[in-house]
DNA sequence: CGATTCGGTTAGTCATGACTTACGGTAAGC
DNA sequence: GCTTACCGTAAGTCATGACTAACCGAATCG
């Protein structure tokens, strides 16, 4: 459960991978395309699509010889739930905070 | 702008970093508070803790020889938005994907 | 004051992973 | 069939960063 936030946390970390995945989201594309601009190889394109599939952040479909790449809800959604647990904790903890900064002041 | 991203996915990437980052989530805490019972030493803990609070991921407070951790708002508001940007990216696309297999079957 | 506690910093080691080059494999076009 | 795109994989190189040990500064207590 909290592996597949390992995963996504990871993956989203390098800024390779962070532009590759932003790409994406702007439009789902085949390797060639997205590759295409970027300062690295294709290959490394590929190892960087296969950790973001593996995460959870981007499925793809075969489609003749290319493979299309597109956003995958699940790994995206699993970030949202995660992150939410730390806002409540943040604003809980900032409330504890206030109250006693009140009745100390 | 994206760089407030870039460095708070680099900070909650590593597992050590996000167990102390979780750890402050549940309890804010002094550095030897936190850093008992983690596998790893006081000064790697410090280490993290600097990185975390580059990343506007945490606030210290200092108390004393203490000095107290707690969430900061601005980093995790930062991480929310960044990652609804393509939550509608992703819904769009999905819309877009739907309509594409209804045209075609 | 000295002694103690708490925490940040430095130097140096070591493992992880990002990248390129070369290769193999599959689907479309002649 | 043969060739051409397109893509994933393997091997090997190299840089980044996580960690420990040792050190130093600052605040508290006797």
């Amino acid at each position: 459960m909290t592996n597949r936030i390992a995963v996504a946390l990871n993956a989203l970390a390098d800024p390779t991978r962070r532009t590759i995945f932003e790409r994406v989201g702007a439009a789902p594309g085949a390797v060639g395309e997205i590759a295409a601009g970027l300062p690295v190889s294709r290959p490394a394109v590929s190892q960087h699509l296969k950790v973001l599939k593996e995460a959870g952040l981007v499925t793809d479909t075969p489609d003749g010889t290319r493979r299309v790449y597109r956003l995958d809800p699940r790994g995206l959604g699993a970030l949202r739930n995660w992150l939410d647990r730390f806002w409540g904790d943040q604003l809980s903890a900032f409330k504890d905070f206030a109250d006693q900064q009140e009745s100390t002041e």
